[in-house]
RNA sequence: GAGCCGUUAGCUCAGUAGGUAGAGCAUCUGACUUUUAAUCAGGUGGUCACAGGUUCGAUUCCUGUACGGCUCACCA
């Protein structure tokens, strides 16, 4: 339905008002020679009376206005920032000042004159031209205190975006983040690639999937929630390095760092294994961290984190007996099985050893590992896709790392033995149906028959090292469009 | 999924020991040709989220619903 308001009817009777003085509300184009930030840079040292040869045209939004009769200031926003108008109707001309009169804050304008300093020294440009370029019916949020509700602020970003400049600045770091992670991997060789988000068999992941439905093909089809096995496939295939940024959705609970529709990095390089992924990974989050932030050192939430490399190494079992002083090891499974009851999990049936050992991890060391750590040689049981530890039949080549407190990302020495691959699988598959029970990909399988080089992969969260990076503490804050409910 | 909290004008927020609601900004009218949270004077603007209940009377108390936030749980 149709939302109105007093102020919304006003606006539309300006509309039509500025219509009738022959004056087009939603014209076609306009050519600016300047953003206001370049005439900030360019004009710098502009002095205080108009010159007609230090002219701008610029367009932007109107965020503030304020009439004195026959004279008027206002403040345009553009991409790069806000630049004060003076239009004054001796210069203008009646007909347009007229018009003028009518605009309203939020209204598309552009503006065309020299710049000058005011009496108070911001710069500005004095109107030689205004031009409506686009009428605003709906008020904008208060100029001052912008736009704070949140609800609001995720279901209208739009309106988030233009009233809040600290907002686009996290998005805009987002995305030089990710440039900077596609740009370091391209400089060491890796190729960037697409692989299907729709897939007839979902896997690389312990998830629950969203299930649709191809109507020519009659057949279910699965969002992906991992890219991995198609990945491996291309290394199977002879390319050496490859990553995607690859859209992932998972059915499941939303929280402050969950999303049912995320972005993860994957990638995978041949003759690599996980002590090789972890160079590159704390290398490449440094770069990203150096080239968004100019540096290493960042500040999350009042910690202070070094991500410059090299970062802390320790295994599972050392990082639980830092922790806690207790060896794993040495426990018998009942002692083993109790001291995990004690850390608040919850064991339906027999849990195997690595399971309970990843129980205690997660009570005892994941919410202390603030400054950037690799966890390594994790428990086969809970590893389908990682390759056994040299000389083990317990732990697996695998790493996550941490940082201020987050699972950041998971790596391993891919498991490249396609029989101990089909063993896991069917081990993996045999949980039940709500237990995110791996699906028996046989085509991946077939893969890995061919032959796969041994080869070391890597996945983690952009959106959470985009939260790290800007000092945001949920995932929404730096998701555009966050998933809602629907508006009642 | 659980607990707690929230929903009042376009926005940001007050408020009512139950008697049909206020402020600032925005908006409208008037004044004003260097202002910048412009200023001055005077106005307009509300299904107090929705639905029931209690009550002479509910925005306020109770119950339910919707949406949201935070915490927890789930979750490679």
């Amino acid at each position: 339905m149709e939302d109105s308001s007093a102020l919304m009817d006003q606006r539309r009777e300006k509309l039509e008002e500025i219509r009738q003085l022959g004056v087009d509300p939603y014209p076609y184009k306009y050519s600016p020679t300047h953003t206001t930030e370049e005439i900030r840079e360019q004009f710098a040292e502009v002095g205080d009376h108009p010159d007609e040869t230090q002219s701008a045209r610029i367009a932007g939004r109107i965020m503030t206005k304020r009439d004195h009769g026959k004279s008027g200031f206002a403040h345009v926003q553009d991409s790069t920032g806000r630049l004060q108008i003076y239009v004054r109707q001796n210069v203008v001309g009646e007909a347009t000042y007229q018009v003028y009169r009518k605009l309203d804050v939020g209204d598309v304008i552009g503006v065309d004159g020299p710049v000058f300093r005011t009496r108070t020294g911001e710069i500005t440009v004095m109107a030689n031209e205004v031009e409506l370029l686009a009428k605003s019916l709906r008020p904008p949020p208060e100029k001052w205190h912008g736009l704070q509700n949140k609800e609001t602020r995720y279901r209208q970003r739009y309106a988030d975006l233009m009233m809040n400049p600290d907002v686009k600045q996290v998005f805009i770091n987002r995305t030089q983040m990710v440039q900077a992670v596609r740009e370091y991997l391209n400089e060491d060789g890796f190729i960037e690639v697409e692989t299907p988000i729709l897939q007839p068999i979902y896997g690389g992941a312990a998830a629950r999937p969203f299930v649709t439905h191809h109507n020519a093909l009659d057949m279910p089809l699965y969002l992906r929630i991992a890219n991995e096995l198609y990945l491996k496939r291309l290394i199977v295939g002879g390319f050496d390095r490859v990553y995607e940024f690859s859209k992932d959705f998972r059915n499941e609970g939303i929280d402050h760092d969950h999303s049912p529709e995320f972005t993860m990095i994957e990638l995978y390089q041949a003759y690599a294994d996980y002590e090789d992924i972890m160079r590159l990974t704390e290398n490449l989050i440094a770069h990203a961290a150096q080239t968004v932030l100019g540096t290493t050192q960042i500040t999350y939430q009042g910690d202070s984190i070094s991500l410059a490399p090299p970062w802390r190494r320790l295994t599972m079992v050392e990082s639980i007996k830092e922790e806690t002083g207790t060896d794993v090891d040495e426990l018998t499974d009942e002692e083993l099985r109790d001291a995990a009851l004690d850390a608040g999990a919850e064991l339906e049936g027999a849990a195997p050893r690595g399971k309970l050992i990843a129980e205690l991890f997660e009570a005892h060391v994941e919410s202390n590992l603030v400054q950037p750590a690799f966890i390594y040689d994790y428990p086969i049981e809970i590893s389908p896709f990682a390759k056994k530890k040299r000389g083990s039949e317990r732990f697996v080549e695998r790493f996550e790392f941490f940082i201020a407190r987050m699972e950041m990302g998971n790596a391993f020495s891919e498991l490249n033995d396609p029989i101990d691959q089909r063993e896991r699988f069917i081990e993996g598959a045999k949980k039940g149906e709500d237990e995110d029970a791996l699906m028996v990909d046989e085509d991946y399988l077939r893969a890995l028959e061919y032959g796969m080089p041994p080869t070391g992969g890597l996945g983690f969260g952009i959106d959470r090292l985009a939260m790290l990076l800007t000092d945001q503490t949920s995932i929404r804050d730096v998701i555009l469009f966050p998933q809602m409910r629907p508006e009642s």
